[in-house]
DNA sequence: CGTACCTTTGAACGACATCAAAAGTTGTGG
DNA sequence: CCACAACTTTTGATGTCGTTCAAAGGTACG
């Protein structure tokens, strides 16, 4: 999956070996917890992960969300507390690595450090597109964006198929925490995207309605961009 | 300096043979261009830049400065076009890395691999900050933020005695980009936090005046906090 | 000394937040 | 299979923070 992906057999075996065995959390348990120093580093495997930082007022934000594939915790600096939380958004199964002995073969593997540097810059990329995307649009294109996106994650395609559904299991507050808008608006901004018969979002199931609108209400506005956006989507996949 | 600090003279000379010649620009020059495919990586040497994403309703926003020492223009995939631009602040000196050449050296070294990981994962982590910043915080508390992390990036240290400056070389519009506001709305913030006796900024100085008061402002509420931050902070210097 | 850019301030507007309450949904145990 | 509790969604009314537009002062640089 993910990380392992590109990464042929052998240099998977001294992974392998020290992968520890594999966990199963529940729905708001929490992989690893802000201000705390987490020893592992994970790879999912099922389930969906939130990151989410806490901030002193007390509002949550979440600044990424991990899809299976996804390598989780890593630090600048090892042995230092965590800046955000990895809290489970649905049940989760995860691969759990000892941080130590990972940071080991990296500093020994040009492969495998090579390889979670690509990853690294991928989420980097993930990261400031949710940015530009909360800082510089609008509700309306601000959720159409995140729900392409999440369409492309999930499917491994653009929305291009009237009736094409998505799982994407976040409540409307985790919605809003990632958008940087309240879970109330984001229900409003929905409802007025269903008006147009851009998309219907329900019971955690996104059903696309008019597939073009919605690239284009995302931010997306002919085929150039299009394109050029599916292209760099697939180094949002995990 | 930055990217190669921490390297062994040994490890550098094949990065310095492959290096270019130094180039200098004019502020609002471009390094890289969002769209365009940039065949070279930068090592800021002097000056501070912007990274710029353009938005299709044509309005900006900055993610991340970059300041001397920093490594300019990583991508997930190479021969893919820039999501955003490389804007010079001011005048400035970057030393020129042909992309292909230092791909080939950090697939070769899991030294210069694990440097480049670490450089990605700080960069992460302060776009990270930055996004929670404008997310979470209001425009008082945001301009605070900025300004504390901009002034350790300059000094290396926390803002401690008052009437310590720091020279910090952007226009409101820029700041304002930076944070999601309008520079208008920064003016106005700005403004605020010097009637309450906590900085002042004119003629891209900021002064310390109240640098508990201004560490409060920013969201360190105590000296847990603002020790953490401390040893945090050290991760976005450049 | 003039021009271009940046900063500062005011007035009016608008997008999104907040507060509150009702209706729907999911899961659990009897 | 129903009943209940906990959570989530939906909607309305009201408030506010930040934007927009506009114009006047500063500042820097050729």
């Amino acid at each position: 999956m993910g990380m392992c992906a590109p990464l042929t057999a052998e240099e998977l075996a001294p992974v392998a070996e020290i992968k520890a065995n594999r966990r199963t959390l529940q729905p708001g348990a929490e992989l690893y917890c802000q201000g705390e120093v987490c020893p592992n580093y994970f790879i999912l495997v099922e389930g969906w992960v939130a990151a989410r930082a806490t901030v002193e007022s007390g509002s949550f934000h979440i600044p990424d969300f991990a899809l299976p594939g996804a390598f989780l915790g890593y630090q600048p600096a090892s042995g230092r507390a965590m800046t955000h939380s990895a809290v489970c958004v649905t049940r989760v199964v995860v691969c759990v690595l000892p941080r130590r002995r990972l940071d080991e073969l990296v500093a020994g593997s040009a492969k495998l450090a090579s390889r979670l540097l690509h990853l690294a810059a991928c989420y980097e990329a993930r990261v400031r597109d949710h940015f530009v995307n909360v800082s510089g649009r609008a509700a309306r294109e601000r959720v159409a964006h995140l729900m392409v996106e999440l369409f492309f994650r999930v499917h491994r395609h653009l929305p291009s198929v009237r009736g094409e559904t998505a799982c994407i299991p976040l409540t409307l507050d985790q919605l809003g925490q990632a958008l940087g808008l309240t879970g109330v608006h984001v229900n409003r901004t929905l409802r007025v995207l269903r008006e147009e018969g851009i998309l219907h979002f329900a019971r955690r199931t996104l059903e696309i309605v008019d597939p073009d609108a919605l690239m284009a209400a995302a931010g997306y506005p002919d085929r150039v961009a299009v394109s050029a956006q599916d292209e760099l989507l697939r180094d949002f996949v995990d």
